[in-house]
DNA sequence: GATTGGGTCGTTTTT
DNA sequence: CGACCCAATC
């Protein structure tokens, strides 16, 4: 026992021995964090408590995951007893077990963003608003704000001065929206992300018994990331340890990233304040890197204002100098980049699997996909669009999910008519109308369509779907999910209908769908009780990008950094280091903005072991036309002696004296905007559409090419072509300057 | 109900 | 630029 003490130092094993009462670990990047918390877990379990009386959270499901094993490894099977999860998993958890209280069904389903936006999207249309003056992702996000600052539905409408203000900005109806969007939700008996916090702290303060109940259970409550936790998080978790105060926080303040989500500095800055008998750890021997990487992110944290005193360290080796690189283009970027690793490779042995690039946007993906794949480089993309986003999987989800919880009127929307089966929209809108007329939901006037006055072609494509509906509802409660998946997927015709798509858009939609039955199938096949559709549905809503990543093979990764959050590589490049882009044109207005970017940058160079690569370019395509950039002000914040400037051409050593990055890289003049025009004759043609394998084009910018692929359809129908100049191109047909020469 | 021509609008990060 | 929406048309 007590064996894994020994690979922990003074301060780790202090942080991990301290039992009783509240604790706060601030822990430096690199600092062995995770393992002082799992060291902990299995700590208590081995100092005889019960693993049911753990509640651990974490901020991914596989932070979650992996915690569990390392700790089922040091005590064994108890582990799988533990709580733990994210907040959202665990909370949701909680839900499904008191849900009478709150007045939601067992199985209410859990919306994600998209799905809020659509039910935004069809009150305003009910209500013959104007969708443009009430945009749906501007309702939700404010929605969502007001909800995180405990602002009901109804205390916004009872309060004149948020009225007086939504008139003001011509969206005089917001509160009436906001109020019907919840009743709407609840309705469907469902809740979005923000309802499985909002709800959870409703359920604790109005019933005391249940508050009671968890606080007796949950004897010990330890939170990672918590620099990350938002004002609600940290509310309920301040209920749930009131009575035994053994709460346990680890976390970085200089690592906090997610304001815009709610989460709030204050919550680690000031969390002493809470606790007056509280235990402060603070982690600052960093094992991950080098002394150049702690010393020059050292250097960066320390321009920002509002941070906890840390003094980091490390015993590792001094390290190489941080190269930086600067390109011409986004283009030239990606190309360098991917040159850097391939040296890299093939003079230090490093591997695929030893990089990451790292960038601020999602977006900035692209050009390394493209670079990577001409240098035949293996990648792996984290985020983007995860495999449950999808229109193929969110489609076939929204049987399973309307199967389960039949009051999910968005589910059946989505369904109704998808196959096509001859339930349009006009015959949608007209159930709709009944349905609130009559105070029944949509499916119950479906089931009983007969009473109704309706053509009778109409009558019978609607009992034929209700019909088959309930065969698939009576089927979720007596097979196992993999066989009401499959049996749905084939009698619905969409497996058959992918499958006869023989695109190469369909092609993949159709594996997507397969990969879904097989990842049910696995679910069936693991080792629990429970392994009904519905049992699978609830794990699915709250995955996130980086736990369904696969890890298999040896291969780059790239990612945002916000993804990169709790992860360490080899190499990291951090590239598009560029005012507006890195810190972000729509964060520089105040200092808490400018500070979060910097808090990125960070996270950023906190993740590297050994070497970095920064880059940045001196133009950029933006949205149809080319953009002088001018270096983002964070690279001017590393002592140039961590830097190494011999990747610049032409070469140029910085002076003696501190001098700024822009005036030793002389680069072009801020606002210089070179603006492409079209050639008239140039415009999208029809004839475009017509477009074949094998076809000469004449693109406006890259020249004659040759065609080698088309694939898509109409709004998405895309060629890869080979230009002389550049090489291959994946372009967008609709809109291509680009004329077919024969 | 599918196709097509014509628009608009977003451009940060995600549980 | 490129994703997405809508209304007119077949």
């Amino acid at each position: 026992m007590n064996d894994y003490l020994k690979d922990l130092n003074d301060r780790q094993k202090e942080a991990v021995e301290h039992i009783e009462g509240p604790s706060l670990i601030i822990a430096g990047a690199g600092s062995g964090k995770t393992s002082v918390l799992t060291t902990r877990i299995a700590y208590l379990i081995d100092h005889g408590i019960d693993p049911f009386n753990i509640l651990a959270l974490t901020f991914t499901n596989k932070a979650a995951a992996e915690m569990r094993s390392r700790i089922e490894m040091m005590v064994g099977k108890d582990a799988r007893n533990l709580w733990m999860g994210t907040f959202h998993s665990m909370f949701a958890r909680i839900l499904r077990i008191e849900c009478d209280r709150i007045g939601y069904t067992k199985d209410f389903t859990i919306y994600d963003t998209d799905d809020s936006k659509n039910v935004i999207k069809s009150i305003v249309n009910e209500e013959q608003m104007d969708i443009k003056v009430y945009k749906p992702s501007y309702i939700y996000s404010k929605i969502s704000l007001l909800k995180n600052n405990f602002i009901t539905a109804g205390k916004y409408l009872a309060d004149d001065s948020y009225i007086s203000e939504d008139i003001e900005m011509g969206k005089p109806r917001f509160g009436d929206i906001y109020l019907k969007y919840t009743q709407r939700c609840f309705k469907n008996s469902a809740m979005d992300f923000d309802d499985l916090l909002l709800k959870t702290h409703e359920l604790l303060e109005n019933n005391p018994d249940i508050l009671n109940k968890y606080q007796q259970k949950f004897k010990f409550v330890l939170i990672d990331e918590f620099q990350d936790t938002n004002i609600l998080q940290y509310l309920i978790v301040k209920y749930l340890a009131a009575a035994h105060r053994n709460l346990s926080v680890v976390g970085d303040d200089s690592q906090s990233i997610y304001s815009f989500r709610g989460a709030n500095i204050k919550n680690i800055l000031e969390f002493e304040k809470d606790y007056s008998d509280l235990k402060i750890f603070k982690l600052e021997q960093n094992y991950r890197s080098t002394k150049t990487i702690v010393s020059a992110s050292d250097e960066v944290i320390k321009n920002n204002k509002y941070r906890l005193e840390k003094k980091l360290w490390t015993a590792n080796d001094e390290g190489n100098k941080i190269k930086l690189i600067k390109a011409n283009s986004e283009s030239d970027e990606s190309d360098k980049i991917a040159q850097c690793i391939l040296k890299e490779k093939r003079e230090n042995g490093y591997k695929y699997e030893d990089f990451v690039v790292l960038y601020r946007t999602n977006a900035q993906s692209r050009a390394f996909e493209e670079a990577f794949t001409k240098n035949n480089i293996p990648y792996r993309i984290v985020g983007s669009i995860s495999f449950y986003q999808r229109k193929e999987i969110k489609d076939i989800l929204a049987y399973f999910k309307f199967v389960i919880n039949p009051l999910d009127e968005e589910a059946l929307k989505r369904i109704v008519n998808y196959p096509a089966r001859g339930i349009g929209d006009n015959t949608m809108q007209k159930l709709i109308v009944w349905a609130r007329e009559f105070n029944m939901t949509v499916w119950d006037v479906m089931c009983k369509i007969g009473e109704f006055d309706l053509g009778s072609r109409h009558i019978i494509a609607i009992n034929d779907f209700a019909m088959m509906i309930k065969s698939f509802i009576i089927m979720a409660t007596e097979k196992n999910a993999y066989e009401t998946a499959h049996h749905i997927a084939k009698t619905t015709g969409i497996l058959s209908i992918l499958y006869e798509d023989r695109t190469i858009e369909g092609l993949s939609r159709y594996d997507n769908v397969k990969n879904l039955l097989s990842a049910i199938g696995e679910f069936v096949n693991s080792d629990r009780d429970d392994k009904s559709i519905g049992t699978f549905l609830q794990g699915v809503s709250l995955l996130t990008d980086a736990d369904t990543s696969d890890t298999s093979g040896d291969k780059v990764t790239l990612m945002t950094v916000h993804s990169a959050k709790g992860l360490e590589f080899p190499v990291v490049c951090i590239v598009g280091l560029e005012e507006n882009l890195f810190p972000s044109g729509m964060s520089i207005d105040t200092r808490e903005e400018v500070e979060e970017e910097r808090r990125l940058f960070y996270v950023a160079l906190t993740r590297a072991r050994i070497k970095i690569y920064v880059s940045y370019a001196v133009s950029r395509y933006k949205w149809g036309s080319i953009n002088g950039c001018e270096p983002s002000r964070f690279l001017e914040e590393i002592d140039p002696k961590f830097i190494d400037y011999s990747y610049i051409q032409p070469f140029k050593q910085p002076v003696e004296e501190r001098t700024t990055l822009k005036q030793t890289l002389n680069i072009i003049p801020k606002k210089s905007k070179i603006s492409y025009q079209p050639a008239s004759d140039f415009r999208p043609d029809e004839d475009l559409l017509n477009l074949q394998t094998g076809m000469e084009v004449e693109h406006n910018r890259f020249g004659i090419g040759k065609v080698l692929q088309v694939e898509g359809t109409r709004d998405n129908m895309k060629a890869t072509i080979f230009f002389k100049e550049i090489g291959q191109k994946l372009i967008l047909i609709k809109y291509a300057k680009m004329r077919i020469i024969n």
